[in-house]
DNA sequence: CTAAACTTTCAATTATTACTGAAAGTTTAG
DNA sequence: CTAAACTTTCAGTAATAATTGAAAGTTTAG
């Protein structure tokens, strides 16, 4: 396989996962792009290397931003704008998980905190049954959330190496 | 908020959370419809309860078996297949990373070592900026892969304290 | 065996999501 | 100031994914 090749088939197989976990399967190959790229790039050379439209390469650099994955890059004496990736893959994910615990996990967690104050009549077996899973969900994506906590303020050795020694 | 509000705001919460995670509305939906049913459902019930169709129903039912987080149930007397769902949260958080591991990590692990064997000339500082990233994701999905095991043959307590108790 | 009860399949349709490209908006060099 | 260079927007279109419902398939009671 030669590095074309490579390339191509890094960037089809993080879009393919990317799109497997709700994240447009464009922004997941303009990640991978510049995952990969030795320098910054501007939405024409992205709009080239996956073929896509200057709206569609804008609308996914722009989210990327959001999700803080790539930031912008001037480069002296050109009035283009140059994108480039963070690098660090725990960095990554921790911005990742920042990310969806505060647009997924917590409104979740507000939801079924409401659900639980719902007026329900205990001698019911299914209002007993809904309160049971309600109150086990709370307490599960609370944890969840909290372990999303401690993941932020970790360093990656010292996180995996707490979980994966006991593996043993 | 009465018993059936909340009981539709919590199918439809939990739908739209499984979009946002790349599992199927309708899926989550019926899944959720079964968590908090305190006796196994019918395809008909479900039906009912969603206001879809039979083959939506069943196609839903079976992928929710393929995901091992409903079985069928036998009702003495009775022709229908019933569903129950499995109500222990951290069991079923089991299920779901397992399935997830074995369905997306594994591949991609897989192709991201292939993707070192790739014949790269090592002068080129796009081929190096390539092999860096494709090393440091096979690290990082490796060591993910890793830590879904060890969650895999915890047990829920031992889990999350170990977890959690280093937050402070 | 066979007809009723039930489950599964799948082509056609509908709904959802993503993408394009041209026009409008913005910035800056001169 | 203004025209060129660049970025953003968004209505229309295309691609993808989910759903329906009727027909085919399967099972079992009698």
């Amino acid at each position: 396989m030669n590095f074309n090749q490579a390339k191509t088939q890094f960037i089809q197989t993080w879009g393919t996962l990317g799109s497997e976990w709700g994240i447009n399967r464009s922004m997941a190959q303009v990640h991978a792009l510049l995952l990969i790229s030795p320098e910054p790039l501007s939405t024409e050379n992205v709009m080239e290397e996956l073929s896509i439209s200057r709206g569609n390469a804008n609308m996914n650099l722009r989210d990327l931003m959001n999700w803080n994955l790539i930031s912008k890059v001037l480069v002296p004496g050109d009035r283009k704008e140059y994108f480039e990736a963070e690098k660090d893959i725990w960095e990554i994910a921790r911005r990742i998980a920042k990310e969806r615990k505060k647009r997924e996990l917590e409104p979740v967690l507000k939801v079924l905190d409401q659900l639980k104050q719902a007026d329900l009549d205990k001698s019911l077996k299914t209002h007993q049954s809904f309160l049971a899973t309600i109150n086990d969900l709370d307490d599960f994506v609370g944890k969840m959330d909290k372990s999303v906590e401690v993941m932020l303020k970790a360093d990656e050795s010292w996180f995996f190496s707490t979980l994966l020694k006991l593996i043993k």
